[in-house]
DNA sequence: ATTGGTGCTACATATTACGTAGCGTTGCTA
DNA sequence: TAGCAACGCTACGTAATATGTAGCACCAAT
């Protein structure tokens, strides 16, 4: 389980551009849930886990530390949180929530 | 590998909310990849491979069909390119590129 | 001392991705 | 008309990832 950090080739992405690494990284089970479901605020564990619609402990774990590695996300005394950096991101994530929902009504 | 489409509980998603549906769709390998590098124009098999750093057939294979299942890109005459739909994902994926490179920075 | 909550880890199984080889087709060009 | 090259794939064995269930070690309150 790589690491996928900018520079690093990784699955996924020989070169390592940062895009390409970005989206090894997100591109991952939960990835992007994980995100999405911390941004309604620091969560423990097993609450990100529930929000996360019982995700497997094992991968959450290993997700949760491939984030933190990658500075989006952070342990706190609260449970897991956002870094400044996630919350940038998050805020990019958001308009596509926005996109899903018109794309959802496409079927 | 079923399609995930908002309302199918399918990998990663058991409600199939649309933003769930489709962050399970885009969290697989090369999905992203495929969607930005159409957006370069429309490109034929073999040549997608490429500019996919050499991802194998199967997998691009098996992205093309969900992807085109989900309406964000569809095969013409000039090969495979995006749809109206997939260049609105598209224009919201592009600001993600940009944080990638400040990302990048940080390591 | 027991109970209940926490963050995890172990482990077996299932799913997904990869890499390589090569098939069937089409469109040249000799 | 035979040969060749490029096309879009598919087959298939192996490797990497994800899942689900069980439960451990720790802590605080009862």
């Amino acid at each position: 389980m790589t690491l996928p950090l900018p520079g690093n080739p990784v699955r996924g992405s020989k070169t390592g551009q940062p895009i390409m690494a970005l989206f090894d990284l997100l591109g991952r089970s939960w990835a992007m849930g994980i995100i999405w479901n911390l941004s309604e605020g620091a969560a423990t564990f097993r609450e990100l886990q529930e929000r996360c619609e019982s995700v497997s402990p094992t991968t959450l774990n290993v997700r949760l530390k491939e984030l933190a590695g990658a500075k989006l996300l952070k342990r706190t005394v609260d449970g897991y949180t956002l870094t400044k950096l996630g919350r940038e991101l998050f805020d990019l994530l958001k308009p596509i929530g926005k996109f899903a929902k018109g794309w959802s009504k496409k079927f």
